[in-house]
DNA sequence: AATCTTAGTGCAAACGTTTGCAACATCGAT
DNA sequence: ATCGATGTTGCAAACGTTTGCACTAAGATT
C-alpha cells in the first residue's frame, strides 16, 4: 500500500463503473440510481476518500485559494486582520495563503508572483512602505483580477480600498485630550508616505482647530521607525528643550505611545495630571500599562472579516467591483483610560 | 483576450514546436539547440509566460506548499514562530499555508482534512488545548506524511517534536527568584494538558528542590484561561487570604505575570522590593510595563525558521525523520528586568 | 410491432505540465 | 552504400477531476 490517498478511479474500478459516475455519485447528480450512490459513497467513506483538490483547481481555473499579502504578523492589528480574514475565508471553503512583505518591496513583488503561480483567486493586500509604484498592481486590476487593498489604501483608480476611519480617530482622540483640558499636544506622526499616517495627522489638525486652538508645526514630530525607544528619545528631548512644554501627545501607534510615557515618568511627570497621552491601534498592552493607555481602537478582526467577504463576492462574481467607488471605511472607537483621564466625572 | 495566463501550449502554437520542446527549453534540457531555446524564452517573456503552479502539483504529486497550524495568531510568540516558517519556506521555495485552531478540536481536524485535499506537502502542527487524542496526527504519521510538532509537544511514537526548553527556562527563572531572597514564590501554572504547562512546573519544582526548600502544593495554581484578569483575580485571592503571603509570583506567561503585577500593586505591595514576579514567553510589552517584567523569552523566530528546515528536508528526502529520536530543544533566556531585581549589584 | 421516453451509465476531452520513448535527419566512419 | 552515432524534436501518457454528449436497455405509448 503505497501512502497515495484513494482516487475516483480507484472507486470506479473496485466498483466496475466509469470515474463519470462515481463522481456523479459522490455530488449527487440526477440520473444516477440510488443503489449506485450508495454503494459509491459506501466505498468512499471506507476508502477515506478524500478529492483532490489540486486536480479540481486545474479543472476549474479556480484555487480556491486567497493570497494575503501583509507588512508583518507581529504587528498586533494585522494579525487580528489574519484572524477575520482566516474565519470568513474558512467558512466559506477558501484557503488562505500568507505572506509577509516586512516592508520590503522585492518580497512583495515575488510573493504576488509566486502566488500567481499557484493560481490564486484574490488578493487582500496592505503594502510594504517601501511601496511607492502600484504597477504591478494596476497590471492585475487591469485584467480584471480581484484585489482588495486594507488598512494601507491606495489612490489607484478602480481599486478598493477598505480602512479603519483614521481620521476621525485621531480626531477623537485630540477632542478628547482637549476637553481633559490639556493645551499643548504633541502629535507623535508615523511615516509621511502613508496615508493613514496623514490621515491621522489631518485628525489631529482638525481637532485643534474645531476647537479654535493654533497649530504649532514644531509640536508635529515624526515618528519613522515607530518603536518605543525611538519615541522615547524623540520626547524626552521634546519635554526637556522646547520653551513651552508640552502637556499631551497623541502618539500615531500604541508603540510611539508608551514611549513617550516612559519618557515623561521618567522625567517625574505625573501621568495624566501633568501630562495626557494617547495612542492609536489598541494593542493588548494598553490595558497592562501604568497607568493604562487610552488608545484608538481599530476593528482588525472586522475589517479582515469584511474585506474577505467582499473579496469573495467579487470572485463568486456576486458583486461587480465596478460598484465600488468609495473607499470603505470603519469606524473607529477612542478608548479612554487612565493615561489621558484627569477630569472623574 | 481573455483573462487566462500564457500556457506552454500558447508558446509552442505560435513557435510551431511541441509542448515538450518548450518545456524542455524553458528548463534548459540538453538536447534542445541553443537557437530554439533562445525564441522560446524571448516569447515567453514576451507573453509573461508564469508557470501553472498547479498543473504542476498535479504531475508531480507535490504542491511546495506546507500547511501550519496553530492556536492563535495573536499570540506574540506564535507571530513570531510563523515569521521563521515563512521566511525559510519562502527561501527554499515553499508557500504556507496557514490555519488557526482557536484551540479546538474540530478546527483542528477540519484544517487538516482541507489541507490534505490541497495536496499539502507536510504539516508544522502546535496543537489545540482541546486536543487530548491524537489519532488524526498518528494516522499520518503511519502512512509516513511529514509532521513536525512545535512548542505544544507530543509523546506519539516517532513524532518529531521541536520545542524551547520549558524546564530549564522555567528552573532558571525561579532559581533567580531565589536568588533575589525571595521565600514564597508561587507559580502560575498553565492548562494541565499541556506538556510545556508540565515542564515549567517541573522547572519551578526542580529549582526549589535544588536550594533545599520546600514545595507547598497550594503554592502552584493553574490558570487554565491565561489571561491578565484571570490572573489577577486568583492572585488577588491569594494575597489577601493565604495564612503566608507569598513574596513572588513566577507565572506560566506574561499575561498572568502582569495581572499579578496589577493585583500586588493595587493591594499596596511594592514591585520588586516586596513582592518579585518573572513571567514566560517574552512578549513585547515586558519591556513597557511598570516596572519593566522580567521575563523567560523563547527564540520563535529561530524554533520556526529550525524546524521548517527540518520538515523540507525530510520532505526532499535529505532527512531521514526515523533518525530523530530525540525531541529538539532551543535554549530559552532569562531576561531580568525590575520586576525581579531587588539586589542591585 | 414500431416508435418514443426515460433512466442510467460510459466515452472522451479538457485543464497545463513533464518525461520515457520513438522518430527523424544529418554526418562521419567504415 | 551501409551502419552508428549524434543532435533535435515530437508523441502520447500521466496526474485526478468534471462534463457534454452519446449510448443502451427497458418501459410506455401509439
Amino acid at each position: 500500500m503505497k501512502l497515495g490517498q484513494a482516487t475516483i478511479k480507484d472507486i470506479a474500478k473496485e466498483l466496475n463503473v466509469s470515474s463519470s459516475t462515481v463522481s456523479r455519485a459522490l455530488k449527487d447528480y440526477p440520473g444516477i440510481s440510488d443503489e449506485t450512490k450508495r454503494k459509491v459513497k459506501e466505498l468512499a467513506e471506507k476508502l477515506n476518500y478524500r478529492p483532490n483538490a489540486i486536480a479540481l483547481s486545474l479543472r476549474k481555473s479556480r484555487s480556491y485559494t486567497i493570497g494575503v499579502i501583509i507588512p508583518e504578523v507581529v504587528h498586533f492589528f494585522f494579525s487580528t486582520v489574519i484572524s477575520g480574514i482566516e474565519e470568513v475565508a474558512y467558512s466559506r471553503g477558501y484557503n488562505v495563503i500568507l505572506s509577509q512583505t516586512n516592508e520590503k518591496i522585492g518580497r512583495e513583488k515575488s510573493s504576488i508572483e509566486t502566488m500567481l503561480s499557484n493560481q490564486i483567486d484574490g488578493f487582500m493586500v496592505s503594502y510594504s512602505k517601501e511601496t511607492e509604484n502600484f504597477d504591478h498592481f494596476t497590471r492585475l486590476l487591469d485584467q480584471g483580477f480581484p484585489i482588495i487593498f486594507f488598512d494601507r489604501s491606495t489612490d489607484i483608480p478602480n481599486a478598493i480600498n477598505i480602512m479603519v476611519d483614521d481620521y476621525k480617530g485621531a480626531f477623537d482622540a485630540v477632542s478628547h485630550l482637549i476637553e481633559q483640558g490639556y493645551q499643548k499636544i504633541v502629535h507623535l506622526a508615523g511615516p509621511k508616505n502613508l496615508k493613514i499616517s496623514k490621515e491621522r495627522e489631518r485628525g489631529y489638525r482638525d481637532a485643534l482647530k474645531n476647537y479654535g486652538m493654533e497649530i504649532q508645526e514644531e509640536y508635529i514630530v515624526e515618528c519613522p521607525v515607530g518603536s518605543d525607544e525611538e519615541s522615547k528619545e524623540i520626547t524626552t528631548n521634546l519635554l526637556t528643550t522646547l520653551p513651552e512644554k508640552p502637556d499631551a501627545f497623541f502618539a500615531n501607534n500604541d508603540m510611539a505611545a508608551v514611549g513617550a510615557m516612559a519618557a515623561a515618568k521618567s522625567l517625574g511627570f505625573k501621568i495624566p495630571e501633568q501630562i495626557g497621552i494617547v495612542g492609536f491601534s489598541n494593542w493588548q498592552f494598553c490595558s497592562m500599562v501604568d497607568p493604562s493607555l487610552s488608545s484608538v481602537s481599530q476593528p482588525g478582526f472586522r475589517m479582515g472579516a469584511r474585506a474577505t467577504d467582499m473579496l469573495l463576492d467579487i470572485i463568486e462574481k456576486k458583486l461587480d467591483p465596478q460598484k465600488i467607488t468609495e473607499p470603505i471605511t470603519l469606524d473607529t472607537q477612542l478608548l479612554i483610560r487612565n493615561s489621558s483621564l484627569r477630569i472623574k466625572s
